[in-house]
DNA sequence: TACATACAC
DNA sequence: TATGGTGTATGTA
C-alpha cells in the first residue's frame, strides 16, 4: 500500500527520465546492448551438469512427518508474528512463508501453527547433506533445505557402477529402509550422521547404516523404465507393477524392521541419478525433495521449481532448448528479481524473460551496467557452472530484535547493550571473529528503517567496545530527531569488516600514549602490540605504504573529519575512537585517533590541520618514530617529554595527549 | 566508508 | 490482537 506508492513514484520518475531522452540516445543504447549480447552469446557452456535440489515445504514437512495429526490439515511453521513456511494444504488458502500469523489466520481460520524447531531441521539437514555429498563431495548448500551439486564427475563414475550399487529398497513406512553407505565408492563421513540420529531424526528408524551386509535382493528388483523426459511423477509411481512379494521377513539388525524385498534399480543416466538421490533422501528422512537439472546453477535452480513438489525437471543442454525455456519464463522466477523489481520491470512492459531482450534499449538506459548485464545473461540462460567454494567465513554478523514501540532512552540503551553483548558472544563463538564496522539498525514504529554505521581503526569483538559504538550511534540518532520521541519497533547491531589473514587488513595498528603514563607503561603497551602481531603470525614484508596512527585528545564528537597535511599532502581522516593505556576502547566523547595511511615520513614533524576548527598543530620535532620494518606499518610515538610544546594541549589539557 | 534497498531463506 | 531474523549484494554518494 504505502510501499506500492513508493514504487510507483520511482517508476514515474524513471518514465519521465525516459521520455526526456532522445531517440538517438536510445539507439545508442540499443547498439550497446547488442554489443553486449553478442559477447554474452559466446559464453554458453554445456560441459557441466548442475543439479539443484530443494526440499518440499521443508519445515512443515518435518513437522507433519513427526506428528501425523498435522498431515491432513492446513498448517504452518513459525510464530503468530511470522510464518516460516506452510504445508501444501495451507497454501491452497493463500497461506505463505513470510506471512504474519494473524493474516494467515484470516485466510484460513483452521490453520495450525507449529513453533519452529531449528535444531531438528538442522539435524535432518545433515542427513540430507550426507546423501547429497555422495553425488558431489563439493556440494554447496544454500540453506538447510537447498543445495547445488555438480553431477558431472559422478555421472562418469556412475557408468562403472554395477547394478547393485544403483539398487535401493522401495520406500515403505513399515519396512527397513537402510542402505549400505559406501556402495557408490564415495567415502562418506558418518560422524555427522550418527550425531544427527537420536537428535532430531529419531523417527527415522536408523540412518546410521555404516556399511553392511544388508545387500540387495536381486531377484525382486524392478528396473526403472529409462526416463526420456522430465519426470513429474513421484518416485514411488515408478515402481513396477505387481511382483511376487518375497517371503523374506528377516529383520534388519539396525532398525528392527523387516527387510523390504522390493528393490528399485536406477539407471546410469542423469535423470535416474537424480531420481535415485531423491529416493535416498526419502528413504532416510521420509521427506520428499524436488530437483532441477541443467547446464548451470541459474537454470538448475529455476528448474527445481518446475515440478515441485516431489518432482524433477531437466532442461536439455542445447542453446535452443535453453532459449526456448527462458522465453516465456516470468521474470519473477529469476533469482534476484523480487517483488519490487517485478513491479518496476512490469511498468516497462518487462514481464517474461524475452522482454529483457525486447526492451533492451530501455533497460540499458534505466539500469546500471551490472543489472543490465545480468538481465541479458538471464535472458540467454547463462549462469555459473562451477560451484563456489564457500571458503570465506561470514562477512557480517548481527543481532536484531523486534518489540513493541519503545522510546524511553534508558530502555533503548539497555537494549542496545544487551544486543551488543549478544553479538559479542556470537562473534566469539564464531571462530572469534573480530570486526571493525559496527552498524546500528533501527526501525521506527512507522516501519521506516535506518542504519547508522561507524568503523573502528582496529577490529574487536568485545561487547563493551561494540556497545560503546552502537550506543554512540543510537545517541546521535536520538538527539538528531529530538523533536519527536524516536519510537522504535526494532533495534539491531551488526559487526562487519572482519579482520582476515590478509595483509591489507593488518596494515594499521594503534600506538597511543598519554603524558600521565609512565614510559614503562608505554613500552609495555608497545610490547603488547608487538606480541599481538606475533600471535597473528604475520610475516608480511614491508611493501605497504608506511602508515601511522596518532592520538590526540579532543572534545570533538566522533565522526569529525579532519585534514592532516603531511609534507604538503593532505590526508582526510576521521575521529573514530579512543583508547586507554591498555589499548582498550574506553571513551567515545573525548579524544581523537588520527590515521595517516600514506606518505609517512619518519623524520619530519607532522602538521595537523583540523578542518572544523582550522587550528593547526605540529608534532614536535623531538618526537620519536619507530619503524616496524617487519610488519609494514610505521609505529609512531613521542618521547615522554612533551611538555608545553604539545600542540594538542589546547584541545584538552586535562588529558593531554602526548606522543 | 556510510547508507539505503532489495532479496533470499 | 498490529509484519521476524540473519546474511548478502548492489547502487550511490
Amino acid at each position: 500500500m504505502k510501499k506500492d506508492k513508493e514504487i510507483l513514484k520511482k517508476v514515474t520518475a524513471l518514465k519521465e527520465e525516459l521520455a526526456a531522452v532522445s531517440e538517438a540516445h536510445l539507439e545508442a543504447c540499443m547498439n550497446k546492448a547488442n554489443a553486449l549480447l553478442s559477447s554474452l552469446y559466446q559464453q554458453y557452456d554445456f560441459t557441466r551438469t548442475i543439479v539443484h535440489m530443494d526440499m518440499d515445504a521443508f519445515y512443515a514437512a518435518v513437522e507433519m512427518r513427526d506428528n501425523p495429526s498435522l498431515a491432513n490439515i492446513p498448517m504452518a511453521v513459525g510464530g503468530e508474528d511470522m510464518l516460516s513456511t506452510s504445508n501444501y494444504i495451507a497454501r491452497r488458502y493463500g497461506v505463505r512463508a513470510a506471512m504474519p500469523g494473524f493474516i494467515a489466520r484470516k485466510l484460513c481460520a483452521d490453520l495450525v501453527i507449529v513453533p519452529t524447531d531449528m535444531a531438528k531441521y538442522s539435524a535432518v539437514s545433515r542427513v540430507i547433506r550426507s546423501v547429497l555429498s555422495q553425488y558431489d563431495p563439493n556440494m554447496t548448500p544454500l540453506s538447510l533445505d537447498e543445495a547445488y551439486m555438480d553431477f558431472t564427475d559422478h555421472l562418469v563414475k556412475r557408468r562403472e557402477l554395477d547394478d547393485q550399487s544403483r539398487t535401493f529398497p522401495e520406500f515403505s513406512e513399515t519396512m527397513c529402509r537402510c542402505e549400505p553407505e559406501e556402495r557408490l565408492g564415495v567415502v562418506s563421513s558418518t560422524e555427522g550422521i550418527s550425531s544427527a540420529v537420536g537428535d532430531g531424526v529419531a523417527d527415522v528408524p536408523n540412518l546410521n547404516e555404516d556399511n553392511l551386509q544388508n545387500s540387495v535382493a536381486t531377484d525382486d528388483t524392478r528396473i526403472l523404465p529409462s526416463a526420456t523426459n522430465s519426470d513429474t511423477e513421484p518416485s514411488e509411481a515408478r515402481i513396477m507393477k505387481d511382483t511376487t512379494v518375497s517371503t523374506d521377513t528377516s529383520q534388519c539388525p539396525r532398525c528392527n524392521m523387516p527387510h523390504n524385498p522390493k528393490r528399485i534399480l536406477f539407471d546410469v543416466g542423469v535423470e535416474d541419478a537424480v531420481r535415485e538421490m531423491r529416493h535416498r533422501i526419502h528413504l532416510k528422512t521420509r521427506l520428499t525433495a524436488s530437483a532441477g537439472i541443467a547446464a548451470n546453477c541459474l537454470l538448475a535452480k529455476i528448474c527445481s521449481d518446475q515440478n515441485k513438489p516431489n518432482g524433477q525437471y531437466m532442461l536439455p543442454f542445447t542453446v535452443d532448448a535453453v532459449q526456448d525455456f527462458m522465453k516465456d519464463l516470468p521474470v519473477r522466477k529469476v533469482p534476484g528479481v523480487g517483488k519490487v523489481s517485478e513491479r518496476q520491470l512490469a511498468a516497462f512492459d518487462v514481464k517474461v524473460c524475452s522482454d529483457f531482450y525486447k526492451h533492451r534499449d530501455v533497460l540499458y538506459f534505466l539500469y546500471s551496467g551490472g543489472m543490465f548485464e545480468y538481465f541479458l545473461s538471464v535472458y540467454l540462460g547463462l549462469g555459473a557452472n562451477r560451484l563456489s567454494k564457500n571458503e570465506d567465513g561470514p562477512k557480517s554478523k548481527s543481532v536484531e530484535r523486534t518489540f513493541r514501540g519503545m522510546s524511553d532512552p534508558d530502555q533503548l540503551r539497555t537494549l542496545c547493550h544487551e544486543l551488543s553483548l549478544e553479538l559479542a558472544e556470537d562473534l566469539k563463538s564464531a571462530k572469534n571473529l573480530q570486526g571493525k564496522t559496527v552498524t546500528l539498525k533501527i526501525k521506527l514504529v512507522t516501519f521506516e528503517v535506518k542504519t547508522r554505521s561507524q568503523s573502528l581503526p582496529t577490529a574487536t569483538n568485545d561487547g563493551e567496545d561494540i556497545y560503546n559504538v552502537a550506543n554512540q550511534l543510537l545517541t546521535t540518532e536520538m538527539k538528531n530527531c529530538s523533536s519527536k520521541p524516536l519510537k522504535l519497533r526494532l533495534m539491531g547491531v551488526r559487526m562487519s569488516n572482519f579482520t582476515t589473514s590478509d595483509s591489507k587488513q593488518q596494515k594499521l595498528k594503534v600506538i597511543r600514549d598519554t603524558n600521565s603514563t609512565p614510559s614503562d607503561k608505554r613500552i609495555s603497551f608497545l610490547d603488547k602490540i608487538e606480541a599481538e602481531r606475533k600471535s597473528e603470525k604475520v610475516n608480511q614484508s614491508c611493501n605497504e605504504p608506511l602508515g601511522l596512527l596518532a592520538y590526540m585528545s579532543t572534545d570533538k564528537p566522533i565522526g569529525t573529519t579532519s585534514n592532516i597535511s603531511n609534507a604538503g599532502r593532505n590526508v582526510s581522516t576521521k575521529l573514530s575512537s579512543v583508547w586507554d593505556e591498555s589499548g582498550d576502547v574506553t571513551t567515545r566523547k573525548t579524544g581523537k585517533i588520527i590515521e595517516l595511511l600514506e606518505g609517512a615520513s619518519n623524520t619530519d614533524p607532522w602538521s595537523l590541520a583540523d578542518s572544523t576548527s582550522s587550528s593547526v598543530a605540529t608534532i614536535p620535532s623531538d618526537s620519536t618514530v619507530k619503524t616496524a620494518t617487519k610488519y609494514g606499518p610505521l609505529d609512531f610515538y613521542r618521547s615522554s617529554k612533551s611538555g608545553a610544546l604539545d600542540p594538542w594541549a589546547k584541545d584538552d589539557s586535562s588529558s593531554l595527549g602526548g606522543f
